[in-house]
DNA sequence: GCTCTAAGTTATAGTATATTACATTATTGC
DNA sequence: GCAATAATGTAATATACTATAACTTAGAGC
């Protein structure tokens, strides 16, 4: 048995990790229906406490959400992170595409929690929310396998970040589904994914030419 | 004085349009705030009418929402239409790209009652929600400035429509503002205009030469 | 003019957030 | 060890929102 169980308290009063449980089944509450799934009394009564013991944890909802949308982004991060180890023909831009698309749409509750509410774009800069959506980002920009050439690494991660979120969006709006749709969801990501490798290429050839150029 | 208005009622009983009136408060409200900031009791009292009387209107707040989105998108239609046929050097397509930006951001409440909620995903197939989205992606498709062959351009609005998305979801969110940012907003959707345009060109000479050589 | 219906009203139930004051356990300094 | 204190829980309560039920009013059609 780990050190951490052993701690665990036998009586019932104090919870002994609510806090870290709150989140958790904050989670898989939002997993279907995102945010207004989320209810702080729902949970205090799943987890077995009374409806104020979450506010000793978070001061508000808000602050619920926001560390709710801190751990989505960190397992988010990990998902991404094990597409892109496992070994396979396809590209580590490809295959994090791929899992981006199949979390935004499997898990789509917590993906708009993550991409479609403000609770990121109110996060404080140094904050935890800030931290584990920064580090997301940096792992597209490693996948894209380039070197650092100014910032075309840069530029192109939020290109592909952003098409792929709109392949999203209009996925789930069910824009991209049925008949009517001629394009599946699978190729517009592989198109940008391709798109994406050939501009960036082309970006560092030209930029290391006209330094050579200048030199 | 129109006619619509000498039939308004001088009572206080009835209010004479409050379902008009209800959707077009509420989009105010949720300009700002999403649709969080919509509350029907709000509404009611902003209107000068007791609590309950929008549920002569509305089954529900999903209703009232549906409804809002819906008006949602027949706005935005109207402001990428204005953007498009104002004389400009630019292309149409980059117009209403550069038009979606700014509504995304400025009224971005609004932008995610359209492109980011349940709303829309959950509409049927012939209400009055999925008809004015369907109409706002066609305008998508007329921006292209292209003939249709086959589906090639169809299939090129979803991409820039999905990655328009994007730029407007990464932007809000605050990765392309402040020092950090490297690039603007208004340059990865000239970018994504550019790319869409030269990559749709090439689509259909591809595409046409195919059928001459196959003829 | 009378009736019928659309569109209001008051009253009320149910659920959620959040605060206050109080209770219990855990920890820490001595 | 034990008292002080911090951390974490509870009960009671105020406030806000959704939604329904039963009743009321105004205007339209016959």
């Amino acid at each position: 048995m780990p050190s951490q169980l052993a701690r665990k308290p036998q009586n019932t009063y104090h919870h002994g990790d609510l806090r870290d449980a709150l989140i958790k089944a904050a989670l898989r509450e939002a997993e279907q229906g995102g945010a207004e799934a989320i209810s702080i009394k729902a949970l205090a009564k799943e987890l077995g406490v009374s409806q104020p013991a979450p506010y000793r944890h978070f001061a508000d909802r808000e602050a619920l959400l926001a560390a709710v949308t801190a751990e989505a982004f960190r397992q988010f991060t990990f998902v991404m992170r094990e597409a892109m180890a496992k070994p396979s023909k396809q590209s580590k831009l490809s295959l994090l595409a791929q899992a981006t698309l199949d979390f935004g749409l499997r898990r789509n509750g917590i993906y708009r929690l993550m991409f479609a509410s403000r609770t990121v774009s109110c996060a404080a800069k140094g904050s935890e929310l800030h931290k584990a959506a920064s580090e997301t980002f940096a792992l597209v920009v490693e996948a894209l396998e380039a070197p650092a050439v100014g910032y075309l690494r840069e530029r192109h991660a939020y290109k592909i970040w952003a098409a792929l979120h709109g392949v999203v969006m209009l996925a789930e709006q069910g824009m991209l589904t049925g008949e009517a749709a001629h394009t599946t969801r699978e190729e517009l990501v592989e198109d940008f994914v391709t798109e994406t490798k050939v501009a960036l290429d082309a970006a560092i050839k030209d930029a290391r030419w006209r330094d050579k150029a200048g030199a």
